[in-house]
DNA sequence: CCGTGCAAAAAACTT
DNA sequence: TTTTGCACGG
């Protein structure tokens, strides 16, 4: 059982004894507490390729577990690079990535085929407020997010319908009427032969215990399992883990051991609770799994000492914690910059500031990312951020295939793919316009019900409903496309498959002579996503439309990241996750954003903000700033906001506020905000660490001074509040050196450089009292004077 | 069946 | 502030 424990040196070289330990080691289970920036991954990597190296494993026994796609791809690379040479076979990927290539090759098992369909989040809440209408459930006070909630969190700890039926408590009309939308919703799934996230997981594991030949076939092959980020990890993902380094059955007499566990994680940065991730799972591996070795990680190789005691003092307030503390020999490095804002706009606008500051002191903008709570957050930057010219990418929020026309579009292919699947096929019966409406579909929907077949197969038979002869020409044209194209479907390229289809719907055409101006950009839209398909057969030239299908559902925010764009990248803290950037803002730092509102009355909810305030802060290396507005609009209106009480928990020396929130309060403050913060402990007097008393360091220090200086900084009230984000099309004007301006937010001010690039010229303006701005010319508030 | 207009609701994090 | 639901007339 024991392996010859050395790897070849080389894979060790530049590594600390314990990474080394970490990285030689072998024994069944094995866990590596990694603190943020100690170089898991590193290790990780150089786990691998030494199994691969030593010929410990053929690349086909390993199976890796990431976060992220990008993150598996990554992994890929740097094995291979390693070992030099190519690592086929080798599963690295998401779980839910390797659960759809088991569920593809082992559906037929279980009453499903290998084109399923994989329902989101959005298709599920869709089936789900179809069968709340259906059953009235709403006079039960269920909501399509509550219902979508509870399913979820019942799939996750492996309830099925079945489990939950026994233990529901029948004389509860609620009840009753939740296991019928539930059980309901099953057998909708079943039917259109779909999984949902939750599914593909939990029927995996269900598939295996079932099943326990097939669940042989991969313990077997399985020899070596590594799961990173296994702090987040599910009841679901726990028990697959489980499943898949069990003993295989020993059905044809040759006895074999289970697989080798690796899991790597870090209880601080637990942060998906609400998605069910429980933190017992990393906490009490070793009880889980008898006689594992742990590796403790805990120095950092990424941020400066200044970024790492604010990190673990920030995170020393949770209890129930293993004490850790992140040590790093780079230097203790810059000040944290603090800043609040008047407004979010002004908040935005400092960002915007500063990242040009650092572009011009020569760091690039893609070493550069801003981080916020709420996706909502990224309008006032993004706002601000195209009016000063500053090139950016947000990665995740309302995502390119999410767009309606997308999903149309999507849908299509979906209804050729899986026939089965009626979500999709109704999406696109009458897109575009055929004049089918609800009458006609429901007539369609009702023949299906009564002859006990898909809907599909009465879109085939619509001539027997005694429908208008327009309408049933329209129906049967319809159904004699989709099934054309399905009869290819497995053989033919996917951009060959969409053209077919586009072009005998008539789809871009519908949009292209609809009269509704914003179908221009949603044609394009559909055209992008051709090219897309396109550039998927290049990229995978015995890619399938299923394969096609599977990638697109499972994309994570963070795939999208490019690290060759070049733009600064937006998003939120959760997607931040296992990134590290040179230079990181982390903003809308307030109550109720960080820790968020909706977290305050779920138990451990506080305790997990802060684990996101910490994850936050530990992506940065060498510069983090943090920011925060005096007042913020919701939902049209405005609200005062209070500074986070996490701010509260860094030691004031670490932070150099260029205004803080005591600062921004005597200006232009008239709400009585920031009740915690002590406005007469001046000049940092009290710093009572640790108390109950607010410290921010009481005025501006000696930088701060020396910069407003010289950025001829006069009191902010004349301009700072405000900052708007308003743009105007100023057509061609062209601005000069020495040029004056005035700006509808920042006043007064003279040209001090152009760059001219037609359309995306930029000037660098100095104002008189607002200090030095990069304004877009073409959209700038501006006007030459 | 389709398009329009107005009222109403919903806005955490994600695979 | 933005998206969605519903009632209306064509």
């Amino acid at each position: 059982m024991t392996f010859t424990p050395t790897a070849p040196p080389d894979l060790l070289d530049g590594l600390n004894p314990q990474q080394r330990e970490a990285v030689q080691y072998r024994g069944q289970s094995l866990l590596i507490v990694a603190g943020a920036g100690s170089g898991k991954t590193s290790v990780l990597t150089r786990r691998i390729a030494g199994l691969l190296q030593s010929r410990e494993a053929w690349p086909s026994q390993i199976l890796a577990i990431t976060f992220t796609n990008k993150a598996a791809a990554e992994m890929r690379e740097r094995v291979e690079t390693l070992i030099g040479r190519a690592s086929e076979g080798m599963w690295i990927s998401t779980f839910h990535s390797a659960c759809v290539r088991i569920l593809r090759r082992e559906a037929e098992n279980f009453g499903f085929t290998k084109n399923f369909t994989i329902y989101d989040s959005a298709d599920s809440r869709a089936l789900i407020k179809r069968i709340i209408k259906e059953l009235d459930a709403d006079a039960y006070g269920f909501t399509v997010s509550s219902v979508a909630g509870k399913i979820s969190k019942l799939k996750n700890e492996l309830n099925d319908v079945e489990t939950y039926a026994r233990n529901a408590n029948f004389n509860d009309p609620a009840e009753r009427v939740f296991l019928d939308i539930f059980r309901q919703y099953t057998r909708d799934l079943q039917r259109a032969n779909a999984f949902d996230f939750d599914d593909l997981i939990g029927q995996t594991v269900y598939l295996f215990r079932a099943f326990p030949h097939v669940a042989a076939v991969y313990q077997r092959r399985f020899r070596h399992i590594l799961v990173d980020e296994y702090q987040d990890t599910n009841h679901a993902q726990y028990s697959l883990i489980r499943e898949l380094t069990r003993q295989p059955a020993d059905d044809d007499g040759r006895a074999i051991g289970g697989a080798s566990l690796t899991v790597v994680g870090d209880s601080d940065q637990s942060i998906y609770a609400f998605r069910g991730a429980d933190i017992r799972n990393i906490v009490e591996f070793e009880r889980d799994f008898p006689n594992s070795k742990v590796v403790l990680l805990e120095q950092n190789y990424r941020s400066t000492q200044n970024i790492l005691s604010a990190a673990n003092s920030v995170i020393s307030n949770n209890f129930d914690r293993k004490d850790k503390k992140l040590f790093t020999t780079i230097g203790d490095g810059e000040k944290i910059v603090g800043f609040t804002g008047y407004s979010q706009h002004d908040e935005a606008q400092f960002i915007a500031d500063e990242i040009s500051t650092l572009h011009q002191d020569g760091v690039d903008y893609k070493d550069i990312a801003v981080f916020y709570r709420t996706n909502a957050q990224t309008r006032a930057l993004e706002e601000i951020f195209i009016r000063s010219a500053i090139p950016y990418r947000v990665l995740g929020g309302t995502k390119f295939y999410e767009r309606a026309e997308i999903k149309d579009v999507m849908a299509y292919l979906i209804a050729v793919a899986n026939p089965a699947d009626p979500l999709a096929l109704r999406r696109i019966m009458n897109v575009p316009k055929r004049g089918i409406g609800p009458a006609t579909e429901a007539a369609l929907q009702n023949h299906a019900d009564h002859g006990e077949q898909s809907l599909r197969e009465s879109l085939r038979q619509a001539d027997q409903l005694g429908l208008g002869p327009k309408v049933t020409a329209a129906i049967l044209g319809l159904a004699d496309t989709l099934d054309a194209v399905s009869a290819s479907v497995d053989t033919a390229k996917v951009a060959d498959i969409l053209t077919t289809l586009l072009q005998r719907t008539g789809y871009v055409e519908a949009l292209r002579a609809s009269r509704d101006p914003q179908d221009e950009a949603r044609a394009e839209n559909v055209e992008e996503l051709l090219s897309q398909t396109k550039e998927f057969n290049t990229r995978n030239p015995d890619g399938t439309l299923l394969d096609f299908l599977t990638e697109v559902s499972l994309v994570a925010a963070a795939d999208d990241l490019d690290d060759t764009s070049g733009t600064v990248s937006l998003m939120t803290l959760h997607t931040a996750k296992g990134l590290e950037y040179e230079a990181v803002f982390l903003t809308g730092i307030e109550e109720g954003l960080l820790p968020h509102q909706m977290s305050a009355g779920e138990p451990g909810g506080p305790a997990e903000e802060r684990r996101l305030f910490y994850v936050g802060i530990t992506r940065a290396r060498r510069r983090l700033y943090l920011s925060l507005a005096m007042t913020r609009a919701q939902f049209g209106d405005v609200n005062v906001a209070m500074p986070s009480r996490y701010l509260q928990e860094i030691p004031p020396e670490l932070i150099d506020w260029r205004q803080s929130p005591g600062m921004a309060n005597s200006r232009g403050g008239t709400q009585p905000r920031a009740l915690n913060v002590r406005r007469d402990s001046a000049a940092g007097a009290g710093a009572a660490s640790g108390g109950s008393g607010y410290s921010y360091s009481g005025g501006p220090s000696a930088t701060a001074l020396a910069r407003a200086a010289r950025n001829a900084d006069k009191p902010k009230t004349e301009w700072a509040n405000k900052v708007t984000g308003t743009v105007r099309d100023n057509g061609d004007l062209r601005l000069a050196v020495g040029d004056r301006i005035r700006h509808d937010d920042f006043g007064d001010g003279r040209v001090s450089s152009v760059t001219e690039n037609g359309a995306k010229s930029v000037a660098e303006v100095q104002f008189d009292t607002a200090g030095r701005k990069r304004l877009l010319v073409k959209i700038a508030p501006i006007v030459k004077l």
